[in-house]
DNA sequence: GTGAAAGCGCTAACAG
DNA sequence: CTGTTAGCGCTTTCAC
């Protein structure tokens, strides 16, 4: 004899309907009601509160995918990076938490993608344009197919840090070779001469900049650079770790370097943590310095430069919105933009003059 | 005269209905092509080329938030976290970083909630319920509310260090007690007897488990704490920062502790910071030891107690993707379950025997 | 084998 | 002021 609707539907989130039915109205008042912006004076106020009043009972939520697939618009943001299995990145991390403010501030959501490599990106980066997001935000991408490849008819995307400049959407960074200039050029009015550059990895924008700015630092001295005072590895602790015992073992009864720029402050760690387990002293025998200013350096004591990885992220957010913006108003793509923010230096206990005498490597 | 449809409508994505058109074929039939698992053989294999041919050239991709309307699921998982302005919340990130990963391996995305204050939370979580995500996993929320005033009827979620047991869902967390009699009995061993402890913020479970942690270790070895030797901050290295200096000053010409055991890698950054600026030595004046493992310890070469932060985060995935299995086939709420994992003390370079003669507080 | 029709929850454009 | 109709892009059921 249930024939009629049960007390109550178990699980299920309130409809606009189940709204109407209770106040006695048809969903489209209901939704007139909850959606004031537009529409509020049309209804009586006494519908009005009847509406409310069954929607607080019901606990009624507007569904935001059904009202995403009429105004074609999610507000919801995508992230994409590569999270690596090892160390967690915290380049990534630092820019991710910028884009979080800045987005809930923006009443976006912000959803995370994990490509696993950037060789899969261009097969996966399509498939996250499928209407959850309203745009990507590609963080430090290294792709080298061109965009027409990948990136769906001009999504709004904006990149940070790409390894090259993504044509057709904004791209943001920080002055890596300027950076990285400050950073050996503090290292060379210390007194510090036969500097050790741990370079990241070939390919990457930002290690091949960060390179050039210490060639530069060094030419505009007067300081000669020999081939094997700079080597190349990964943006990783081990990477540090590794390239600094295989540069020690490989000059082995040679003067130990004045000082190390790393182009990381997770190569930086990693030196560190050989050249401690060497017995060697930090800065006493030898000056260290980093990049990125994140986490590590801070814990370490490490003297890097800062890059402001979180006004970064704000900054993606904003342009992001912006071109969401235009891309829904049919503007055509605005074009490639280029932004590039100024680096500090930051000072902590790795830094001090050059040794009298050299030591020798053991 | 261009009374037909133009060449190419520039910017939207490609629908069922322009592929179909596309290959002369209804969208319907489309559809049954494009995903194959149910309706594949149905369909000629001239119509499906014919399709496909259409949808590649259309860079047709399937509009998830349509299908979700229909199907009752976005696969995407939220993420529910306090990323506080300051130091980046290197606890929350880790967790993170399982999460992203388990849910990346079962297809779903994974989008992220910043609760600015676990006060707004209340308010906030039901409105993350809203069909964007098809569940919640809560990192280390502080909620006193009871569940059934914020979580939207039994809305699919886990809690992942929650301040109390959330009923209704499963709770995973580490073995903070068990952990901190860990760190407490290697600080014994080694003959420490006067030992600090830097605790957490009361009221946090966590905080409350590592401080019980302490109070039984000590009390199982016959070792007396006197109230001022437990102090409680902020999970910061300014709060332990702060915590530390404060104690220092009320506890002058007094002698120094033999060793610190703080709540969190922070607290323990924050004292080790303030114990070298008054130019202590650690460990050979004073033991410290944290707890989390997060990159802090490692950086500062810090002892401290692993969680297993990243496995919390995937088993969160798994026990949310089977929670919402259970939800959509219509079975009642599985009961709350509460998992324990197993922490584990990790050595560094802050352990030592204590000094012959205790110094005295400058 | 294939198309027509209905509906997921919501909003927009009209009618009444 | 309010209800009806249509449609966002997709899937499912059911005729043909």
């Amino acid at each position: 004899m249930t024939d009629k609707a049960p007390p109550a539907r178990p699980r299920r989130a309130a409809t606009l309907a189940d709204v109407g039915r209770e106040a006695g109205v048809s969903a489209m008042a209901a939704s007139a009601v909850l959606n004031s912006p537009t529409t509020s004076t049309r209804i009586s106020k006494e519908t009005q509160e009847r509406v409310l009043a069954a929607a607080k009972k019901l606990r009624y939520r507007p569904n935001q995918t059904a009202r995403a697939l009429v105004d074609r618009r999610m507000n919801a943001l995508g992230l994409v990076g590569m999270l690596a299995g090892g160390d967690p990145n915290l380049y990534f991390l630092e820019v991710f938490d910028g884009v979080v403010q800045e987005a809930t501030a923006r009443g976006q959501i912000v959803t995370v993608f994990n490509v696993g490599s950037w060789e899969a990106a261009s097969r996966l980066i399509p498939q996250y344009c499928d209407g959850r997001v309203d745009g990507l935000i590609l963080v430090a991408p290294m792709i080298d197919a061109p965009a027409s490849e990948w990136l769906p008819e001009h999504a709004p995307a904006v990149a940070v840090h790409p390894n090259h400049a993504v044509p057709g959407v904004a791209n943001l960074r920080a002055d890596d070779e300027g950076g990285a200039r400050q950073a050996v050029n503090r290292l060379l009015g210390l007194g510090h001469r036969r500097i050790l550059h741990v370079g990241g990895p070939v390919g990457y924008m930002g290690a091949e900049l960060r390179c050039q700015g210490f060639r530069r630092a060094c030419e505009a001295a007067g300081v000669g650079v020999p081939a094997d005072y700079i080597v190349r590895t990964d943006f990783t602790a081990e990477g540090g770790a590794q390239a600094m015992d295989a540069w020690l073992q490989s000059h082995q009864g040679q003067p130990l370097p004045d000082a190390i720029f790393a182009a990381s402050d997770g190569i930086a760690l990693g030196c560190l943590e050989r050249l401690q387990a060497r017995g060697l002293r930090v800065p006493e025998d030898i000056s260290v310095i980093g990049f990125d200013n994140t986490l590590f350096a801070r814990a370490a004591r490490l003297s890097t430069v800062a890059q402001p990885l979180r006004t970064l992220g704000r900054l993606a957010v904003q342009a992001l919105l912006t071109s969401i913006e235009a891309h829904r108003d049919g503007h055509a793509a605005t074009d490639a933009t280029e932004t590039v923010l100024d680096t500090t230096l930051i000072e902590r206990a790795t830094l001090a003059a050059p040794r009298a005498t050299p030591l020798l490597i053991a």
